[in-house]
DNA sequence: TTGTATGCGTTATCAG
DNA sequence: CTGATAACGCATACAA
């Protein structure tokens, strides 16, 4: 493999000469530029990036911690961060964490080992009680629901306003006993507590009732999950007519839970769920959702991240104050509760 | 930042001895390697992987270009390699292609710059016109269809034997009238002909004639393209009683079209796709598909890669001929297609 | 068992 | 505008 000195020797010039061509630095004839990029060519010269890496201090990698890709959920996700990192010409790497609270706390504590010039996390498993955790000495960006008030910049979604208003528009739609399906009850604030705030809001504020018996939880956001439970609640006689599901995957679920037990969506029972996964769109019937502007996301993560990032430049800008985000959402209503819309 | 030299000093030793330590080589002393440990805890050391890198020629890294991670299909397929590669000690960083021929071929000349170990490139723009490009001086695994002999591993799908599979199944299941769904025509062998071509042997082998009207190619292979397509062929009045898709991610979108059409499966119309993505089970009617044993490919994918990696290495084993692996295939049949498989 | 010296390939500094 | 020198942090011969 060519080096710069290879490339300096054939054109004649010294390495110094040959990495400013390479970094497109102003002070070069062009007449000594095109000597060299004809040199670079003919050893088909490239750039050493563990060699740039060390000198720079700075990889051009970022990475990005999330539960999982094979999910319609983090997987759009992923593409979008991906997408909004290649403008600030940032690479990212993919670690899966599986949801568990130690491989976030890992992937956070090491970092890989400076792998990586920062972090976004997406926290599932970590919660409030690992906020000193946080304090680690490079860029990090929490994506999430279970830290608050944290010492890094946060990105997160209007988790009990669009909950609330995924409900409300089900209590529009003519409901009265609307079940939610959750995820597990723990301790600390996550999607599901504060998704599920948001429904208890809608029902008081409309005079509603709230039956223990129409929360119910699951022990994994999943498809399966989310199919079995609706079988069993139609299978155990329970009263409903909505359903808010805290995730469209469990939504998805549901649909097909309620069509095995024969209930019909929307005229039985109306769904919503939470999230606007590109399929949601085609599924039959159709499923009204929250749509959490997903790519406003991603872009203000890398955005915060990389300007962190070049903070930690030596002729870096000051550093700033934390900085929480919220995306914006809106109410997609499709065919689950009663709109016209299935695709095109 | 602390450096190994730092670690040196205030645990009283070399550096080479905290190197030592830090690589688990035999020949420390365990009194020095606790003195040294300590040390490395208290200044809270953190190997510099870059510096490493440089001197050790190698990432622990490497390249996994798809089209894009925000589809089932390849989310899934990503996921599963990320893990087979977690067996292996490597990080893997996802380059997203687009399906361009270009980006493709970008991401193989200049595997970013010797940033990755090795690559895992899907191809689906490439072409056989392009297997020359594939002659380069680092490991490369192909996953996919598009090219065949070239210089490198590969690991692809039984294209042809399992659609004729899926069609046959069909057939079985008493269709006569079945319409393909494919991507556009290249002058590539890419999944849409190769899976057009198992349709064929199909239904030549059961004596059916081909029907040119039947064939109905897609523009691109997605959601909105099946439920188009679906709808059109309804609405045009065209005469079919079966339909086999090329993913199932278009037979997603199929089912959503033939039920705005007012078609329904598995009565009137049968519909398979190819891939069994996780969702498959769970639509509403359950699909019908392919499963080519992607965790299969994937694992075969990252060992031949990592083989490829040991092999450059100075003491590496010998070179060997270039594999390709045809993963196992299996028909599942579901509801789409008059089977009972919903989920659970 | 531990230490010394050297170089991996690049770029920043500063001198010419 | 170009070049000499040094240094980034680590790991490997080799010496002690």
């Amino acid at each position: 493999m060519a080096t710069i000195q290879d490339v300096a020797k054939a054109a004649g010039v010294s390495a110094m000469t040959v990495s400013n061509v390479i970094n497109n630095h102003p002070n070069v004839r062009s007449a000594t530029r095109e000597k060299v990029l004809e040199a670079m060519a003919r050893l088909d010269y490239r750039v050493n990036v563990a060699a740039r890496n060390l000198r720079k201090g700075r990889t051009g990698t970022v990475g990005l911690a999330v539960p999982e890709v094979n999910s319609s959920y983090y997987g759009q996700l992923a593409a979008a961060i991906i997408a909004a990192a290649e403008r600030h010409d940032l690479r990212v790497c993919i670690e899966q964490t599986g949801a568990s609270r130690e491989n976030e706390l890992d992937a956070l504590s090491l970092s890989r080992n400076r792998l990586y010039d920062g972090l976004i996390l997406s926290t599932v498993g970590m919660g409030q009680a690992d906020v000193e955790r946080l304090k680690v000495d490079y860029p990090v960006v929490i994506l999430g629901e279970r830290i608050f008030g944290g010492p890094v910049d946060h990105v997160a979604m209007p988790n009990v306003d669009a909950s609330q208003a995924a409900t409300h528009h089900l209590i529009e739609r003519g409901c009265r006993r609307i079940a939610v399906l959750r995820g597990p009850v723990t301790d600390e604030v996550d999607v599901s507590s504060l998704r599920h705030t948001g429904y208890r809001q809608a029902l008081r504020a409309a005079g509603l009732p709230e039956d223990p018996d129409l929360v119910q939880t699951l022990h994994a956001l999943t498809l399966r999950a989310g199919a079995e439970r609706a079988r069993g609640m139609v299978e155990s006689g329970l009263d409903f007519d909505g359903v808010f599901c805290v995730t469209d995957t469990v939504a998805m679920g549901v649909l097909r839970g309620l069509a095995d037990a024969g209930v019909r969506v929307p005229r039985q029972v109306k769904v919503i769920g939470f999230d606007n996964i590109e399929e949601s769109e085609f599924l039959v019937p159709s499923l009204s959702t929250i749509d959490p502007d997903h790519d406003m996301m991603a872009q203000r993560a890398v955005d915060l991240l990389a300007r962190r990032i070049e903070q930690t430049d030596p002729g870096g800008s000051e550093s700033t104050e934390r900085e929480e985000f919220v995306s914006d959402f809106s109410v997609v209503v499709r065919e689950s509760t009663g709109g016209t819309g299935g695709p095109g």
